[in-house]
DNA sequence: GAGGGTTGTCGAAGCGCTTCGACACCTTTC
DNA sequence: GAAAGGTGTCGAAGCGCTTCGACAACCCTC
């Protein structure tokens, strides 16, 4: 294993001197640093890891914890999950990968051990039992998702309140009266998991602002469930022409059981989903949609949190503004009877 | 911040004798436990990472490389990297989350930093270029996944060659004389993932023995994709009547089409899908299935890593063997005509 | 009761790096 | 031409921990 003290003498210098190199903390002179660096490459030299974070007290990494269930929107998580990966490495941190598993337990390892230098919490709940250490340390951190006080902390979602009112007024626009809304699995909102609520603030919001009727029910993934779900919304609001779906595994079930009951889409029935862009150009019928913009989300915590380590930045609430692509799934409602 | 230093002396002893506490590594009398771990507890100690990385030379983390892509088989990599992550606290690592974007650069960097003890690989191609580098280091690794050679490597996958004769076993049983293998992506085969062709051989050499005639299609996922694909099969084979699919994305949109053609499922056609358990199950048919044991392969995978880090076990491949579920896709062929 | 083992504890030497202050040298500036 | 101010480099201290050898103190055994 190559040295710092190896690569020193090799070029003649002392080990400060291709320390300050390696960090560009001092000015070296232009023959210096290349005298180091050709000496870094030749003896094929790489810091070791521990020994500089116990002198600097700086991992260059981040903890990224990420849900244990992998039931509910995984693409999502996935996509998140490397965009932090990739957006790290950019500004030279790696990224230490937590399972929800450990709770708060977790943040108090990691944190206590300094294992990090900071942390991304992901599925974080509107009353979240690791809200009260994050704020009780110096440590940065940064939110994906939104939990019900935000003092002190920062986070970066969708606004998902904008979203629900954004599909609303999309099927306004196109004369629907009578919404249905497909939601997560009831454990989704038993769990008190932001997004799914403010979706449904949103919807409903709206909804009550241009008078139209909203139906919303939560539904498991899955042909059965969506069956049984359908079958209700049509039992108690038989004149629903438009549907809006957040729950990506009801989506093509969803699509299915119309095309099976003789309910054409866009002509009979409407459908907007939100979900990521993928799910939508791949379904059976390509959807309207509001993308779930998981690699922006993942890029901008990264951002913040290294803003908050170099100093700069402070605690904000970041919500992407939604936007909705219109494709196959969505027009103008029937004509009444 | 507490130090071991400050817990020696709560404790009333030295540095050291609270280093051999934590670290068990040699015996020390019940009293001067008791009082170090009470000193520890008070205090609230945890030990620094890097400061223990350095004197160790052990950093307790385990690198895990996953694929950047996020177009394929996603669940099955986020269950994996998810029971890898869970599996290797309980034998006291943690995680470091790597891309494959790095590429070999991302192995070189680890080794040489000291930042992880270990790796696991996913996604491994039949002659992936870091396979040289792990051969040339001494640090322990294991794949998910078989390339084409095995030799000073540790391997876990499925075995999906048997995978393969597995299902076409189960649908010549059933009378099939005829059978579609709906396969992944182009992209797959062309990137020389093991997986998708020792399906294929599997699939190819049972059907020899058995005299069945084979048709192997790749196909993208998406409904369009799998449209023009089965319009190919029937139209080369029009007796097709047993399709098998390894294809995730792929399976809904062939249950779509096929129902929408007026082929019942599985009264006309069976269908034999290669896929985790959830998608079987959720389907709007429920699948005859041999599932992707993600979660055991992760597990496996941080075992095997383990026991090479403690000095025991050694390179070995392990082939999981597949297990066919049969559900509600598959039954009796048709009768001739 | 002297020799030989155990057992439990300690001191000290690093692990490889960062960083601070010092200092020699070279420009400016008036 | 002396004071003031940069620049580029070095030496040394130390980050918090592990681990090795040393060594008391104790228990056997013949």
């Amino acid at each position: 294993m190559v040295t710092l003290a190896e690569v020193a003498q090799h070029a003649g210098v002392s080990a400060s001197t291709v320390s300050y190199v390696l960090s560009g903390k001092r000015s070296i002179s232009t023959s210096t640093r290349q005298r180091v660096e050709e000496s870094i490459r030749r003896l094929g030299y790489h810091p070791n890891a521990g020994a500089r974070a116990l002198a600097s007290s700086r991992s260059n990494i981040i903890a990224l914890m990420i849900p244990l269930r992998t039931d509910m929107y995984v693409p999502v998580m996935m996509e998140i999950a490397i965009a932090v990966a990739t957006s790290a490495r950019t500004h030279g941190y790696d990224i230490l990968l937590l399972t929800g598993e450990e709770g708060p337990d977790a943040v108090r390892r990691v944190t206590g051990s300094g294992l990090a230098d900071a942390m991304i919490l992901m599925d974080v709940e509107l009353d979240d039992e690791r809200l009260p250490l994050l704020r009780g340390t110096d440590q940065p951190s940064v939110l994906i998702g939104l939990p019900a006080d935000t003092t002190g902390l920062t986070c970066v979602d969708l606004d998902f309140r904008a979203t629900g009112a954004l599909c609303v007024e999309h099927l306004a626009k196109l004369g629907h009266r009578d919404i249905a809304v497909i939601g997560e699995a009831p454990a989704v909102y038993e769990r008190h998991t932001g997004f799914a609520e403010r979706t449904l603030d949103g919807l409903r919001a709206r909804a009550r602002e241009l008078e139209l009727r909203l139906l919303h029910r939560p539904c498991e993934g899955g042909y059965d469930a969506m069956a049984a779900t359908l079958a209700r919304v049509f039992d108690e609001r038989p004149d629903t022409t438009g549907f809006v779906v957040q729950n990506e595994s009801a989506v093509e079930p969803l699509l299915a059981l119309l095309r099976q009951q003789g309910r054409a889409v866009p002509e009979d029935v409407s459908v907007v989903a939100v979900c990521p862009e993928q799910v939508a150009t791949q379904a059976s019928v390509r959807l309207t949609s509001v993308a779930v913009p998981a690699q922006e989300m993942g890029r901008h915590a990264v951002q913040q949190l290294v803003a908050k380590l170099d100093g700069r930045g402070s605690d904000e609430v970041v919500l992407l503004a939604p936007e909705l692509t219109v494709r196959a799934s969505s027009g103008p409602a029937p004509a009444g009877p």
